[in-house]
DNA sequence: AACTGAGAACTACAGCTGTAAATCTACGCC
DNA sequence: GGCGTAGATTTACAGCTGTAGTTCTCAGTT
């Protein structure tokens, strides 16, 4: 029952990890990450540490050895949904279209992923057609 | 030609207003802002200093007073723009696809919603028809 | 039982935001 | 020309992230 979540680029990696392995330790992360970052162990530690203490992971030690696993709290689809939101409400004033609408007149998209955009929603509408 | 900015959202409430208005005095953002956050002029006048600061805002006094007047450094789109990209980056590793994806299939857009953004996708795709 | 080493925990610190009190400064008035 | 005051500047501080060195602890080895 995770709350709002405004996690940074450094969580987000650290995370990623996790979600991608389902349970990681301390050495997991860091041998992710530190080809890309240079960071100390120690660092991928507290961080851990912090992030458990906010309630975003979990950890527990497996019996034979005192070495934490850390899973994580929340989902990865949680984390979008709560980080986009803030997005949208900060920016957008809480209004979805306005930052879709930013999106497709932006130069990000090209033709070709508006009409992937065109077949998703196709998709949505026949699938959810509960326009009552 | 500013580049990456990350704002706050006291920060970004403090833009919103000197965009409104095109430019701002301490006072002018104050008023729009203490009633909602009970800020002191001081708090304000600091954030405006480190905008400033950060090449965010410039301002220049008029002749006749010695009361700055604040002015946007950034448009609202540069800035939506590159808090979008960001977010994008960090949460769907750049792929603009998946974030409308993530926001089509979420429970923030109505049947309606989806109507619209139908009808904005076909403005756009006739209005711009380098399919090529 | 003493020793060592791996991993956890503690401590530290700079730079940032949010917050604001305290102080400086110069313009217009008596 | 001194003085009040509006507004700007300076100083302050807590809490957060990123970063990491230092220290503690316990389990297994001689």
């Amino acid at each position: 029952m995770p709350g709002r979540h405004q996690l940074t680029e450094l969580q987000l990696a650290i995370l990623r990890v996790i979600w991608d392995r389902s349970e990681a330790t301390v050495q997991d992360v860091w041998e992710a990450l530190h080809a890309e970052r240079g960071l100390a162990q120690t660092t991928v530690a507290t961080m851990l540490s912090r992030l458990e203490r906010h309630g975003v992971v979990t950890r527990r030690a497996p019996p034979q050895s005192r070495q934490y696993h850390y899973r994580a709290a929340v989902t990865e689809r949680e984390v979008q949904h709560s980080m986009v939101g803030e997005l949208t409400e900060r920016l957008f004033d809480g209004d979805v279209i306005a930052l879709v609408q930013h999106l497709l007149t932006g130069e990000d998209v090209s033709p070709g992923d508006i009409a992937k955009i065109r077949d998703m929603i196709e998709r949505v509408e026949t699938n959810a057609p509960e326009t009552k």
